[in-house]
DNA sequence: TCCTCTATTGCCCTGAAGGACAATAGAGGA
DNA sequence: TCCTCTATTGTCCTTCAGGGCAATAGAGGA
């Protein structure tokens, strides 16, 4: 059965890789963007770094997901692995993975295994936790926004528990002054209280 | 080199498996806590389901850990996979894998991939984040362990913002019982206010 | 020039929070 | 039986928080 062993490599120029060729004789190489009826045992999508990556990876999902894909990328990345592989991707491999690396990829994917570089699955591993970790510091941090720079001097310390004594210590202010910004950013931020003040900087909420 | 692709597997009762053995016949099988010099291609450690798994992985990895190591599972699981590859594991399988299976896995590992099943990935993709959140729980909820259960009751509400009077009417108490509920949980818990209670309780410590 | 916003501060008031001191009742264990 | 812990409640007191009303000063923009 030879057409189960083709192989269909998706590129922006339609140039085929010379060495994934060479591994794969049985092949085609079409333009990203083209659809062709295929039976390819897998699909090879070889990441155009200049654009935008899930477009891509979204596109080669939606008119080949019912075959395996395999992502190359020039420039390997943990997020752009995560990507990939929750879309779905069987690979996420160097664009300059040898000879070997290739037929392996091809062996492990046509088995139902799912193939990751040795450092990128340990990149992977650390740096998930850090993808959503940046995320929820992004979201908590908007109220920051719409309060001046001294407001969110005094919501800092106050968030952490602090006094008025002794925010108004620390910044080398009156305390009354510390309940004025303090009540100025409960009517910015439509809280009541400190303590709901604290809940939402924390991203308790 | 037939030493070159020698491998080594561990298991409890020092009982080959049969699947295995067969696939790789220059092999050797020991007990678990064995120690002996061998340079295999890999070292394949059938965890024993029956005590904890990071302590094994930990054992093997200090006493194997010069050599590429694997661990096979007889019950694969997203928390034991991202252990096993955290602490340098090339494959986290099932036991029951097939004579392919473990030649291919072999043969990426060696070549310096790592190998994880399809649905095992995606699994893994998943799990991760909310490996990470049971975590943050699980360690933020021990103070519940250092109070009564109407103790925490007052506490939960307490620790939401809400006020001694909402509270008192919520659970059908008076104002005066949650003042001592709460006074009693500040010297369990060695905070000085409701807004630390809520710092600690909602984790931001 | 006028307006808005920010930063600062005082006087004064009210209400909530936190706690000392005290008490009752019930359950469980030594 | 005695002790400890939990649950509940009251009286009373002090302190802190939140804010009304008012004011000054400076910067920036229309």
């Amino acid at each position: 059965m030879p057409d189960k062993k083709s192989h269909l490599m998706i590129t922006f120029d339609g140039l085929p890789l010379l060495r994934w060729q060479q591994v794969f004789p049985h092949s085609n190489t079409i333009t990203f963007g083209e659809v062709v009826q295929s039976e390819a045992a897998i699909v090879w999508l070889k990441l155009n770094g200049l654009v935008p990556t899930e477009p891509q990876i979204d596109w080669v999902k939606s008119h080949y997901g019912h075959l395996k894909f395999v992502v190359l990328s020039s420039i390997p990345l943990a997020s752009e692995a995560l990507l990939a592989l929750s879309a779905g991707a069987r690979a996420y491999a160097n664009v300059h993975a040898g000879p070997q690396n290739l037929k392996q990829i091809a062996d492990i994917v046509t088995e139902g295994g799912i193939w990751v570089g040795e450092d990128m699955m340990q990149f992977l591993v650390v740096s998930l936790s850090n993808i959503k970790t940046e995320q929820q510091h992004k979201q908590h941090n908007e109220w920051r926004e719409k309060v001046s720079h001294r407001e969110a001097e005094v919501v800092d310390a106050a968030a952490l528990g602090a006094s008025n004594k002794v925010i108004a210590r620390q910044l080398g202010i009156s305390e009354r002054t510390v309940k004025a910004h303090l009540s100025a950013v409960f009517g910015k931020l439509d809280v009541n209280d400190r303590l709901k003040l604290a809940l939402l900087v924390n991203g308790t909420f």
